[in-house]
RNA sequence: GGUCGCGUAGCUCAGCUGGAUAGAGCAUCUGCCUUCUAAGCAGACGGUCACAGGUUCGAAUCCUGUCGCGAUCACCA
């Protein structure tokens, strides 16, 4: 904003005391330490102008001063020219926001985009790992969104292969008819726990076989529990009813499950795509490509790109025996989704790093082809979550459950609210919903704080902190501003005549203003951290002119009345940008 | 081994599209609740930005190499 303003200006004052066009000049924040609200970094022109760098920043300050009228002041510290910005720049602009719930947010949509998380197998219950996932994409498509896209969110659920026979032949071999309702269990919980037997019995079978004469990897090929799924799948394959009725019994109740996690999350999805449906996609562009000379076949009737020239390997698109392996799913499930959604012109995956390789080939494929929507294409691509001991395996159980670990964050939420008491007049069923918003605050933001790219460790023993740079600290802050402005009876329209800020306030509405470019950088960079870090900046900032500057017992009405306008417009920033995040925000706490 | 990513305070992380003296939180220590919610505020302590070169007026940031950690290199998904 500021920038924008004083950026054409500059250019003159250099073009009229210098006689040169500079086609960039470069602005930064002033640093805390320094007095001025903006700086120009002179460095860069030298390599136009000759001179003393703290002799053309008093040239440039001094014409700034002259022809802006926001400029008040200017001092020069080496090559920086540090500029201050008057006080009724800043409370201007803060009257002209018109409707804070808004604000920050580009209404009209250009283009769209779709957005593909969550994304997860059927036989198995959600776990840390996918919360990341689910959190990650949710966040990005409410970004996108914001940042004036439409978007579709979507998921693609695996829900075919060897892996939920595994979970199929264990439950007929030692289910006795178990059902979520017979045992009280979730669906996705039961159909997770045979999975497990099915690797227990697996491997006790391996064992048994190994002890008869066997090596380890005939026994691994061998045992007749993996037989059977392999044959399961065949079944399934060829259409056997009885296999598809029992295939789809076992979905339903993962997807029943499922929905409850993912309610509890807050995370849903404008359209689901599975993979039962898609595997088969992808053939037919496979054979435009071949007519094409985009892909080439093998003597034994494989189909391969060679990707050679970029960097990359060649990589099969299509097995021997004409079957579709994983990238031509992928290319036909791209594919089939701009048909369905014309209007779209980008797709983004959020899958985990260990893809990276895969994405970028797919990509590079779809360019290939020719489509002009693979120029748009993202691997939103983040670094896995990991216990102390290692890699989480659902085979092997050692997994921090989605279920549970919001459970654990709700309870604890509730257990230091007890503590410090400050609840009376709410009833049980406010409470607990009260809890539920700051445990799952604390979980949410601790994870999309991080930026994506890095791998999360995580200690189930060490608890997510409720204190610092969390998230019940901000909502510890939207809660408080809720409590003033329930004692204040303002009016939020109430234009402010005042003529001069406290620094406390000048750098609160200097934080405000940076809300539309944060958005537009977050959704560049795919990146809900970028938005957690400037909440939490917002909100260090607010606590320290709260904690120093008096609301009700201002000197002034017209300086009560900024106070409160001001801590209004900060905490429906906390509230749009933890939106953002998919994070609740609550009137009191 | 090839490729990709990461390495910043005791711990968890910002900063990385080059700019001033590298910032937070946790932990440890010191103050602040008879003024708007102390899940808070103010302060102290804590750094060879993995290492070595290079580019630049200027490098945590860009380039090269080395080391460490992780991922990936399937006619699995």
């Amino acid at each position: 904003m500021v920038q924008n303003m004083l950026d054409s200006i500059a250019k003159e004052g250099i073009k009229s005391i210098y006689d040169l066009e500079i086609e960039k000049i470069e602005f930064q924040e002033t640093r805390k330490d320094f007095e001025g609200d903006i700086t120009i970094v002179v460095f860069p022109l030298l390599k136009f102008i000759k001179g003393n760098p703290v002799q053309i920043a008093e040239n440039i300050g001094n014409y700034l001063k002259e022809h802006s009228k926001i400029v008040t002041g200017f001092n020069v510290v080496k090559g920086f020219l540090n500029l201050v910005i008057s006080d009724a720049h800043y409370i201007s602009y803060f009257n002209a926001i018109s409707d804070f719930n808004s604000y920050g947010s580009v209404q009209e949509k250009n283009g769209a985009i779709m957005v593909e998380y969550s994304s997860p197998n059927t036989n198995k219950p959600l776990h840390l790992g996918h919360v990341r996932n689910n959190l990650l994409g949710y966040s990005v498509a409410e970004i996108l969104a914001a940042s004036g896209k439409k978007v579709y969110k979507t998921q693609i659920i695996n829900d075919r292969g060897i892996h939920i026979c595994k979970s199929m032949v264990a439950w007929s071999k030692f289910g006795q008819n178990e059902t979520p309702e017979s045992t009280g269990l979730k669906g996705d919980k039961l159909v997770g726990n045979y999975y497990v037997k099915f690797d227990k019995e697996y491997k006790k079978e391996i064992e048994a076989l190994i002890e008869k004469g066997k090596t380890e990897e005939e026994a691994k090929k061998q045992a007749p529990i993996l037989l059977e799924a392999q044959e399961m799948l065949r079944n399934w394959e060829a259409g056997d009813k009885e296999t598809v009725a029992l295939w789809k019994k076992m979905n339903e109740w993962v997807y029943k499950g499922f929905d409850e996690s993912y309610k509890a999350l807050g995370v849903d999805f404008d359209t689901n795509y599975y993979e039962s449906k898609t595997y088969l996609l992808g053939k037919e562009f496979v054979a435009e490509g071949l007519d094409k000379n985009i892909f080439y076949r093998k003597e034994d009737g494989s189909v391969w790109i060679d990707l050679t020239e970029e960097g990359l390997d060649e990589k099969i698109v299509l097995r021997a025996d004409g079957t579709a392996v994983y990238m031509t799913q992928d290319i036909g499930t791209a594919i089939q989704r701009i048909k369905d959604f014309p209007d779209i012109d980008g797709l983004v995956y959020t899958v985990g790093n260990e893809q990276d390789y895969h994405f970028k080939v797919l990509f590079l494929i779809l360019k290939k082809m020719g489509f002009d929507w693979a120029q748009n294409l993202h691997h939103l691509s983040y670094g896995m979550v990991d216990l102390p001991e290692g890699k989480m395996k659902s085979r092997e159980g050692t997994v921090v459950d989605a279920d549970e670990l919001m459970f654990e964050m709700t309870k604890t939420a509730g257990e230091i609210s007890q503590e410090l008491g400050k609840l009376e007049g709410y009833s049980e069923e406010e409470k607990q919903g009260l809890y539920n918003i700051i445990g799952l605050g604390a979980l949410k933001y601790y994870i999309l704080k991080v930026d994506p790219k890095k791998r999360i460790l995580f200690d189930p023993k060490e608890s997510i902190d409720f204190n610092g740079n969390t998230g019940p600290f901000i909502q510890y802050t939207y809660a408080r501003i809720q409590s003033i402005l329930r004692k204040a009876d303002f009016n939020t329209k109430e234009n402010i005549s005042i003529e001069s800020l406290h620094p406390k306030e000048k750098e609160l509405i200097k934080l405000i203003q940076t809300f539309p470019d944060i958005i537009q950088n977050a959704a560049e960079n795919l990146s809900p951290a970028l938005i957690a870090n400037y909440t939490y900046e917002l909100v260090k900032s607010y606590n320290s002119f709260y904690q120093s500057v008096p609301i009700f017992g201002a000197d002034n009405n017209n300086e009560k009345i900024l106070r409160i306008q001001l801590s209004y417009g900060v905490s429906s920033v906390i509230k749009s940008s933890f939106k953002l995040l998919g994070i609740e925000v609550p009137g009191r706490m």
